[in-house]
DNA sequence: GGGCCAATGTGACTTTGTCGCATTCATTTC
DNA sequence: GAAATGAATGCGACAAAGTCACATTGGCCC
């Protein structure tokens, strides 16, 4: 099927005109992906504009050594970045993508994609401004890999992880790759939290017991 | 004078159309910046698209703390991708940039980029291949940060601070602010390539001795 | 020559990262 | 059910990096 139905999950492009929608519409491809396939890898040229209509995409840079840091997530709703700077610029994906729950995407051909860009004043002000955003974004991982103690690091993503409920499945190496450390590192600080009272680490899960001395943390 | 002579000074502009060059030409503004004026800083939005004639623009993030990392350089003939990403996302700027040496910029207004962007196929790759490139330089910053040992990393800005010649004058606090470290451990630092005769050291001034040991360690 | 201030040095201490193992827990296999 | 397997976690010693509170030095200006 190509519906409509996936125009909709994008309130950024409903500006766009109808002749170039009904484009974007009859050329794009609904795909599907499991949880925990990797959508792209260092080395590998895109070949479709990509939005993530269902679930969550993780990005991330693993070191030649590696280990590894989590970049920054794509939402529902959102572009992938990389893929279009890729694409755009000709060069191969320099950082890892993978699907953190079942993705549901729509990919875009090269050509349709740079039409759209051409015509479309909407079109390019919904890739820009996902351009844009992201590179704050960098900017900010940057001053806080490189200034930010780890507690504070660690606390801020415990409660950004744990989405509101209170207990989240992860382990400490995940952990460790989230925040570019090592899973000794994570182990230690759980593990003073957890004398603190507040939280509860069993393997593999991780409950919060007293939230707002973590945010209260977090802001440092 | 608004003379053709700056459209020259980037290759990457070669394939435009001559209407839209002339368009451009017309429109743009030659801008002096002397060395260490501040282009930008945050909160400040952004008026026109920003070239780099002559001259190099250091762009840096500095901490509540007040601690400092270079975030990346443009080098005469690129374009302030930061500026782009703001003026087309309707941002503030969240980092500052300072003229490393007298800059001469060609500043164009905002009106006449986007209709460049809406235009000239030639144009928007220009913009776009900027972008990747940043991206790409950022996703590494960050790898660097993250997991690079600071001997190596000093090593490495050593070298490329250089930049050919044997010796730089820059202060410990300015390497510091390179690196987003401390003052005392750059100090350090310097003083273990000292030991070892791959520097010498005087006050506001680094005078590499041995240039492939630095580069050996650098390359890890 | 003396004052001033940026640049640099120093030592004690904390935090973070590394290394090499030892345990523990859950699942699969016999 | 017992044993085997492998991931997850714990542990202790040590190295690297960051922090803090000062002391010292060098260059410039009067």
């Amino acid at each position: 099927m190509h519906s409509a139905a996936w125009f909709d999950s994008f309130p950024a492009l409903k500006g766009l005109a109808a002749n170039h929608r009904s484009v974007l519409e009859e050329k794009a491809r609904i795909v599907n992906l499991p949880a925990g396939s990797t959508l792209f890898a260092p080395g590998v040229k895109p070949v479709s504009f990509l939005l993530v209509r269902l679930g969550t995409v993780r990005v991330q840079q693993t070191s030649e050594q590696g280990r590894e840091i989590v970049l920054y997530r794509i939402a529902a709703g959102e572009s992938c970045v990389l893929t279009t700077a890729c694409l755009l610029a000709h060069e191969d994906y320099q950082a890892t993508a993978v699907a953190e729950t079942d993705v549901e995407g729509v990919a875009i051909p090269r050509q349709t994609f740079e039409l759209a860009m051409a015509e479309s004043a909407p079109f390019r002000k919904f890739v820009f401004e996902s351009y844009g955003q992201r590179l704050t974004e960098l900017f900010l991982l940057v001053e806080e890999v490189a200034f930010t103690r780890l507690d504070i690091k660690l606390a801020h993503r415990l409660i950004s992880l744990a989405q509101g409920s209170a207990s989240t499945k992860i382990t400490h190496q995940q952990l460790a790759a989230e925040l570019g450390t090592a899973r000794e590192v994570i182990g230690r600080q759980l593990h003073e939290f957890q004398r603190r009272g507040w939280i509860k680490a069993v393997r593999g899960k991780i409950t919060i017991l007293n939230r707002n001395a973590l945010l209260n943390l977090s802001e440092h």
